[in-house]
DNA sequence: AGCACGCCGACT
DNA sequence: GTCGGCGTGCTC
């Protein structure tokens, strides 16, 4: 008997091993083996099928050295789902096992999974309680300490964690050793579940209000067509208590659901809302998680009595579901939902809607601000709309007003990073008692360079994508496309001669704040004050509780978080996030800057945003002010068509490295010369991407643009065709190549 | 991925 | 002479 197994590496094949007679019968796909691979290296290897002929063509198969589980830790839809995953988005089998499975569950890892175990209280065997209380009645400490535990066991045969026990009792340990030795009581230790349970009584689901009810309804009579239904609902507007009831018809159904997320910092609070009815029902998962837990969630999963539902971030898409009947992916716009690095580079969202086929499951998408391609599916009738209009409790949405910094730059009016309206707002909500958040969103990238008064910034003729400033060439790059131009000498829209690499942080708005309003508790949630584990929920906390006054914070601050005293929002700078290098920074500005906005004014108030730009009749303000995501989209689509972006045409971006800088040059102006002669202009680049070298290493960038309809098997025989063709020159056998498709 | 092999320069 | 840096190729 042989068997194909997976390796945990990023290898392409499966590899045949053979398997000694006296394991044949402990055997079956889906199992883990350890298995040897190259000199002398072991692995948990995972058993793909099983076969009685060797390939021929394979000298010197191994043996499996043992089998290391006794049950299949996947289900066979997994790898089928694997598969798919491997071949959408160009990477090897190998690397989607390294990433699906808990590393926890093999053996070859160094954590390894090891039951908890915790000492446990009972009465020694042939012990009457008589007897008991006889031996200990001059011992007054140990009496009470018999007492508190015939509280909990009066019959004399329950147990009780030691650690419970003594707490509940105030006794300490030496008197539980002394009721031991005198052979009343028994410690031993038993195997406990490292899964958090909840203690609480669950509640009954909340009644819908009917705006709810009819988009709830309409949800269920869509998906009753289609396979994936996008609701789109304003902030506030109640969407979770939408998904409760949809979770609560599937699980009655018997079958599974799982509930997407875009980052862990999200999980806390949905997690509290959905345990509240759903209890035990639910698992949670993502990686502040430890391995052994993910090891007891994964084991649940595979057990006789499954979590109906699981919480969780995108790798939960792994798990072993045995039949889901719902996924939900909320706040569906979200960017985190694609994985970066590592391979696999996969888009959570879109793997779960195919995940979700595979079980003839459907898909609900949320979204106060949904992402164009998810929208466009919408409009094209792929997926349904449903609508959500009404905030809850009818708050109003928040008033939007417009602060033209250019004017108030010329007029010198702009001593600060704050507009003189936006000083006296936070001054009058503050004496108020109420709360401000500042938001900016100024990450760590090249600089784009703009115009000092007006925030003028060159743009690509061909990509429609902010050009980079390149301080080393003093030329203006585009990401896209790879083309350069020169400075200009001075600004074309304002005839200013002051063009600067600009840009202010959270750090800086902190400062300003400090020394504007001295005294108020100011706070600042970025990357940099958030490093450390559970500081974000520190903050968010703090501000909750109203500890802090003015919160300062970057993209981390609009999602999802529900502040109940914030009346006033300032967006420092519409401008830097409309001119970030990306084909996507419209739609990701106004996302961003409604999703911030939505967080003003929430429970029966109206709030106050103030939008500080240089460029307040711009189309893209004029959509935020007036809530039209809909004109945003129209703008956006014909942007798209015209440049060939999707969701009209597919991206794929070819990322070539290596360490000698002209070999890499060479190699990648080659392969896109390959690609050229079968691909035509679908072809860009190469270029060299905004961070051109990491790890010593430098790295070159092709860019694919494919017409959505094409064959994407006829696509990937291509790629490797060129692959092969670029590495058969000896000096480009060593160059990196990565596939990222669909990137955000 | 991880590991051995083998080629080169740098040092005892 | 030998040690160790890293490029190259292979792993059932």
């Amino acid at each position: 008997m042989y068997i194909e197994v997976i390796l945990p590496a990023p290898l392409a094949d499966t590899y045949t091993y053979f398997v000694p007679p006296e394991m044949e019968s402990q055997i079956a796909p889906g199992m883990l083996v350890e298995v040897e691979f190259g000199k002398n290296k072991h692995y948990s290897a995972l058993v793909s099928y099983i076969r009685q002929v060797p390939p021929e063509s394979i000298l010197g198969i191994k043996p499996v050295l043992a089998v290391e589980t006794d049950y299949p830790v996947v289900r066979r839809p997994q790898v089928r789902f694997w598969e798919w995953l491997s071949q959408y988005y160009l990477c090897k089998l190998g690397s989607v096992y390294s990433a699906a499975l808990p590393s926890g569950l093999r053996s070859d890892s160094t954590v390894s999974y090891t039951a908890k175990k915790e000492t446990f209280v009972r009465f020694a065997p042939g012990i009457t309680m008589e007897n008991a209380f006889q031996s200990v009645k001059r011992s007054p400490k140990q009496e009470e300490l018999l007492l508190s535990f015939v509280r909990y066991s009066p019959t004399g045969k329950g147990e009780i964690a030691k650690k419970e026990l003594l707490a509940k009792s105030q006794a300490n340990a030496a008197v539980l050793n002394g009721l031991a030795e005198k052979g009343i009581l028994c410690l031993f230790e038993k195997e406990i579940s490292r899964l958090h349970t909840y203690s609480h009584e669950v509640c009954k689901l909340n009644t819908l209000n009917p705006f709810q009810q009819q988009a709830h309804n309409e949800i269920t009579g869509l998906l009753k067509e289609k396979d994936v239904c996008l609701l789109y609902g304003v902030t506030s507007a109640g969407k979770t208590e939408i998904y409760t009831h949809l979770i609560q018809k599937v699980i009655e159904q018997g079958r599974q659901v799982l509930f997407l997320l875009p980052e862990i910092a999200l999980t806390a609070q949905i997690t509290g809302r959905l345990q509240k009815f759903f209890g035990n029902q639910m698992g949670v998962y993502h990686s502040k998680i430890n391995d052994r837990e993910k090891v007891e969630i994964w084991n649940n999963l595979l057990g006789d009595s499954p979590y109906k539902i699981i919480l969780g971030v995108r790798s939960s898409i792994f798990l072993p579901f045995r039949d889901l009947g719902l996924v939900i992916v909320d706040e569906e716009h979200e960017p985190g939902y694609k994985q970066q690095d590592p391979a696999p580079r996969y888009h959570a969202r879109n793997a779960a809607i195919v995940l979700a086929k595979m079980h003839g499951a459907k898909v609900v998408l949320g979204s106060a601000t949904p992402s164009i391609e998810s929208y466009f599916n919408a409009q094209t009738g792929k997926y349904g709309l449903v609508r959500l209009e009404k905030r809850f409790e009818e708050t109003a949405l928040p008033s939007i007003m417009p602060v033209d910094v250019k004017e108030l730059r010329r007029k010198k009016q702009m001593k600060t990073l704050f507009s003189p309206l936006l000083t006296t707002k936070i001054q009058e909500t503050l004496d108020r008692g109420e709360q401000v958040l500042l938001f900016h969103n100024r990450r760590g990238f090249s600089p784009t360079l703009s115009c000092k008064i007006c925030d003028w910034t060159p743009k690509c003729k061909y990509c429609d994508i902010s050009l980079t400033y390149h301080k080393y060439s003093n030329r203006l790059t585009c990401h896209y496309c790879g083309r350069t131009q020169k400075l200009p000498e001075s600004c074309p829209e304002c005839g200013n001669a002051d063009l600067k690499a600009m840009g202010f942080g959270t750090e800086k708005v902190e400062e300003e704040i400090k020394a504007l309003f001295p005294g108020i508790a100011v706070d600042r949630m970025d990357a940099d004050t958030t490093r450390q584990k559970k500081s974000s929920e520190d903050i968010i906390k703090r501000f909750e509780d109203g500890k802090t006054q003015l919160l300062i914070g970057t993209q981390m601050i609009s999602k999802g978080l529900d502040f109940g005293k914030v009346s006033l929002v300032g967006i420092l700078s519409a401008d830097s996030l409309m001119n970030f290098p990306d084909f996507r920074a419209y739609e990701r500005a106004y996302q961003l800057m409604s999703q911030v906005a939505g967080r003003a004014g929430r429970r029966k108030t109206q709030g106050e945003v103030i939008l500080q730009t240089s460029h307040p009749e711009h189309l893209l303000i004029q959509s935020v002010l007036a809530h039209d995501f809909e004109s945003m989209y129209e703008t956006q689509m014909e942007e798209r068509q015209l440049f060939r972006y999707p969701p009209l045409f597919r991206l794929i971006y070819i990322n070539l490295k290596h360490r000698n800088e002209e070999v890499l040059r060479n190699a990648a102006d080659y392969l896109g010369e390959i690609l050229r002669n079968r691909l035509g202009d679908r072809v860009l680049g190469p270029d060299k991407p905004a961070v051109s070298r990491i790890q010593n290493r430098s790295i070159r960038r092709i860019l694919l643009k494919i017409e959505i309809s094409a064959s994407l098997n006829a696509l990937r025989e291509a790629l490797e065709e060129a692959q092969t063709r670029l590495q058969t020159n000896q000096e480009y056998k060593s160059i990196v190549i990565q596939y990222d498709v669909d990137p955000v």
